[in-house]
DNA sequence: TTCATATGTTAGGACTACTTAACACTTGAC
DNA sequence: GTCAAGTGTTAAGTAGTCCTAACATATGAA
């Protein structure tokens, strides 16, 4: 019972986090990325961006990149460890699978409080990144030096998988194809070829099979086995 | 990420699980009682049982009593369930005390999908009921047929604590209390006196202590140890 | 240069869920 | 019988978050 209602608007916290996101994906922070990303309209963007802006959250530059504030980045980290910690305790304790973990852990991010949160990570074994690979913000984990995206491996040349970003995440049907592919963080695998239009052939273990250039381009992984 | 807007608007669940729970406590359900217990104003309540209503989720007989319809029973025992397993779950899994896990799991009734629920109650092996010992619809649980209250105890005789009805829970304070007594279900103990007013005394194992004449009448227990 | 595309904003509106103020009705105590 | 207490409703307003339609501006390609 009891409706708590959390210290900012869950808007607000869906906001931020995508924005940490974007950034962290490498893609510009814009009013246009963050509208698509939420699937909201950018007069609704505009809005939220304007009293973010007034609460301090963010900062708007003149060329309209939004970057978060001190009391922005704080409220988008806390939101996006909660996301990937549930993510780990949903796949790891409770058994869910990468897409079932994903979509759960986008409505758990908001309700963990700061108790569970730490119980959860006590139970996991304080776990540095999620089980897509991407870093638990306040772990302490640091992204391996040689770390390159999948299209930059030569053909024939082997690979060992460091993370699929929140950005494929969010594709519909991507991570159920990456997980039964086996194509997940710390496995090992051989590109066998390029075809033209950058789509890679990959064998990690069992049938070789097919990953879309704009894919290829996001994957980070490591050179070698 | 991605905010799930739920089937049912989330104040639907939370009022259709305070009318289950009134009824369960032998509370009248009529709009006071439920502006009480979610502290909410009479004319917020009165506009949402309209609401519920024109939804078919309950329905007002001419006394103003409010009942659920089977459309109404089936989300308040939907988000009971999940609240009872939460609790289950946030102290048997995660270690919280009764009060974080009653005030967590009043927030994760509304996030938990069949999926974890289902992978819960395997994880728990299939409770019947919560920590405080109320059951959880679904579960087949059906309280002793001796079960009656502490207050109908006599001085002297001994009792097993059954459950803690929601609506102690709601009381401030009142849980941690309990649990720091350790009056939980299935702990026995003696009933020394009663005062006039009809405080108890009971002893359950350590310092004697007493208990409110109005939180007697509603603590369960069944006659002997 | 002109036009299409991308981007952001304004205006107006909708919906949910709450609030307070004021009022009407019922019922039991005296 | 009257009055207070309890209960429910109406009215008006607020805050949060979204929408569409329309418009303004920038930018890059033909």
């Amino acid at each position: 019972m009891a409706y708590e209602p959390t210290e900012h608007h869950p808007a607000f916290e869906e906001y931020s986090e995508a924005i940490y996101e974007l950034a962290e994906d490498g893609v510009p922070v814009i009013q246009a990325r963050i509208s698509e990303r939420l699937e909201v309209s950018r007069p609704a963007v505009s809005e939220m961006v304007r009293r973010m802006e007034r609460e301090d959250l963010v900062n708007v530059k003149a060329d309209g990149e939004i970057t978060l504030t001190t009391d922005g980045r704080e409220l988008a980290t806390t939101i996006v460890r909660r996301h990937r910690l549930a993510e780990c305790f949903l796949t790891d304790v409770l058994g869910l699978n990468w897409t079932d973990a994903h979509s759960e852990a986008g409505r758990w991010e908001h309700v963990i409080s700061p108790t569970v949160e730490a119980a959860m990570l006590k139970a996991l074994g304080e776990p540095q990144t999620c089980p897509h690979g991407n870093p638990i913000p306040g772990s302490g984990y640091t992204e391996p030096e040689d770390a390159v995206v999948l299209s930059k491996i030569d053909a024939g040349d082997s690979f060992t998988v460091v993370r699929i970003p929140e950005e494929l995440e969010w594709e519909a049907g991507q991570l159920e194809f990456l997980e039964s592919s086996g194509l997940m963080p710390g496995r090992s695998g051989v590109v066998l070829s390029f075809a033209p239009d950058g789509t890679a052939t990959v064998d990690v273990g069992d049938n070789p099979f097919g990953v879309g250039g704009p894919t290829a381009e996001r994957i980070v992984v490591t050179p070698g086995a």
